[in-house]
DNA sequence: TATTTTCATCGTAAAATTACGATGAACGAT
DNA sequence: ATCGTTCATCGTAATTTTACGATGAAAATA
């Protein structure tokens, strides 16, 4: 049972038993949560958030690492949904992507209001 | 220039330079990320939602995985600040940590807003 | 006291992440 | 056509994460 196989049964169930895995809602939430499980990447996205886009050569002068490991957190941000890259001649211009965002907001304000004003035991 | 200098150091500038690293607040967010970004951890923070409290056997039972492993999730969560555990005799009691809780929420806000309704290049 | 239950920790193996130099491809400029 | 710039990818090393069986500690129970 590979990936993809996992994830359709577990979405076609939709119950999550001893044997079966994880909800799609749950494993998507933790791959954009994975997303954001660097520091570099949270301060690509807010430097997005700043100039609206921005050349990969402007990423890399602002972050402390080499130009070939931010080119990895970009590939890692633009894989999971949370930002886009166009070419512009021999630059490449990164921006947000709406759907990925809107997509880690809904997602994480349905588990925010699951966990919100709980009492410990 | 270990952890805790480097952090120190990030936070009395509270900039960010070429030779500088990342910002508290990005370190902090992308910590709690971490803590997420792995469909075991939401579904323990969904169950301990759920049901306001729960034993770690319950969790243990309800996820696909060895009694070891919970045991380990659970800690990573109750490090990070998500969770707070009570010995009850035998057993130990998990809860939500409600300051955790909010500080991820505060974070996440902060992030969410600066990004909301950008256009691509 | 002996036994059972509950859970954390240890040890360890496999996989994923992080980081960087080196290389190469694509493009504009000379 | 050649050169410099820009950026992705490759190869690789070090670290971290994930997972599990085995073991041990603590408490209730027999």
């Amino acid at each position: 049972m590979n990936d993809l196989e996992r994830k359709t049964f577990t979405q076609n169930t939709m119950t999550r038993t001893k044997n079966d895995l994880f909800l799609p809602d749950e494993m998507r939430l933790s791959e954009l949560a994975k997303a954001l499980a660097h520091p570099a990447r949270i301060a690509i996205l807010k430097m997005l958030a700043e100039k609206n886009s921005c050349i990969c050569g402007e990423i890399v002068d602002e972050l402390p690492l080499a130009q070939a490991t931010v080119s990895q957190h970009l590939k890692e941000l633009k894989n999971v949904g949370l930002i886009k890259g166009e070419i512009d001649g021999p630059k490449v211009c990164y921006c947000l992507n709406t759907d990925g965002i809107a997509e880690l907001r809904g997602l994480w304000a349905n588990l925010e209001q699951r966990v919100a004003a709980k009492i410990c035991c």
